[in-house]
DNA sequence: AACGTATCAGAGGGAACTCTCTAAAATTGT
DNA sequence: ACAATTTTAGAGAGTTCCCTCTGATACGTT
């Protein structure tokens, strides 16, 4: 099958992250994950055949894993318990994953989603369906509206618990201990939840 | 007096500006600055000396901005006035405001805050400190203990706000109208209001 | 052992960007 | 008119970065 990689692209990736978690997704430049990993450069264009494909993986990468989670706690039957996991799933995460939740603060264009393949784009678009898909779920179940429903589904569940991970992240800080149970009554508020 | 000017610091951070809101701030390079205004380099390197301080000067100047009529409406004596109308105000001025609000969705950090002048940095540190205050007074006006007292006052007035102005921003989208009533009853749960 | 394949290895061209430096132009005050 | 001051004007050096291209290397298969 030919020779055994040495520098596979999982590694490349996350050489790529720790780079873009402390100086932003402009610091992912070839060069700078190139020296970081002590490769050549034909090993990295080997692997990734320009920048944007790259930045590509590495967003898609991040998101992928997020997202499984997410899905999983917002899959749950009942409606209140769906959402309050799925809550704090995004606050779990973004703790224990404090490189991948610092690339996730950004969004996809910050990682030039512009000059992406279509492949890549519709990679993006399908993961984004599926969450939109079970937002749309979860607030059904919750007997939300069809006009704000979702809005609101996403912001408790997504939005609040980023903007408060976010505050902390972007100060260097952990995400603190209580976390979770701080933003509770927000979500129950928001989602018309007792 | 000398030559009268004919691009200002303030045609030249307005560049910069929608530079920064369009493509984020790594779009925002000196020769790109030029190109937008016409100007030749020295006229550029006359009013900013460098790129970080151009930089700086684009984030300071939008904070301040928008600083302003938030510590205004968080000054209200009643409380719970003050800390509607801080969170109302994040959105309304994030509305009408739509590149700065692009800009303020960064953080320093994304602006090159290591690389900035002693004095720029002091400058936003005094900025920040006067936030700081207003949110201690804010808090302590309503009740809240001094533990996360602070912690929620943030999320609830700016954080919270901000999360849902960033989904429709980074989305190409204006903020939508419903915006304000939206989140008020998240914004009073988070502050134990009735 | 020989072959096919996947990967490593790095030199080098071309483009973009930051910043410096010198000279000229336009205005105010004397 | 003349000097002082501020600003425009842009050429060009030095650096960094993206990407291409060619050849060498190591492994599995037959």
């Amino acid at each position: 099958m030919g020779r055994p990689p040495r520098y596979d692209a999982d590694s490349l990736l996350d050489a790529a992250l720790a780079l873009a978690a402390a100086q932003g997704p402009g610091a992912v430049t070839m060069s700078a994950v190139i020296n970081s990993v002590g490769a050549p450069s034909g090993s990295l264009y080997h692997r990734f055949p320009n920048r944007p494909a790259l930045l590509a993986a590495l967003w898609l990468r991040t998101l992928e894993r997020f997202q499984a989670g997410f899905l999983e706690a917002a899959a749950d039957e009942d409606g209140e318990a769906a959402a309050l996991a799925a809550a704090r799933h995004t606050i779990e995460w973004s703790r224990s994953h404090h490189e991948q939740a610092r690339v996730l603060l950004y969004g996809a264009a910050d990682f030039g989603h512009e000059e992406w393949s279509a492949t890549a784009r519709r990679r993006l678009a399908s993961r984004q369906a599926l969450v939109a898909e079970a937002i749309d779920a979860l607030a059904t179940k919750l007997g939300l509206g069809e006009n704000d429903g979702r809005e609101r589904t996403t912001l408790a569940t997504i939005d609040l618990p980023l903007a408060l991970v976010r505050r902390h992240l972007s100060a260097g800080e952990p995400v603190p201990a209580g976390a979770e149970r701080l933003i509770e009554p927000a979500v129950r508020a928001l989602l018309s939840l007792p």
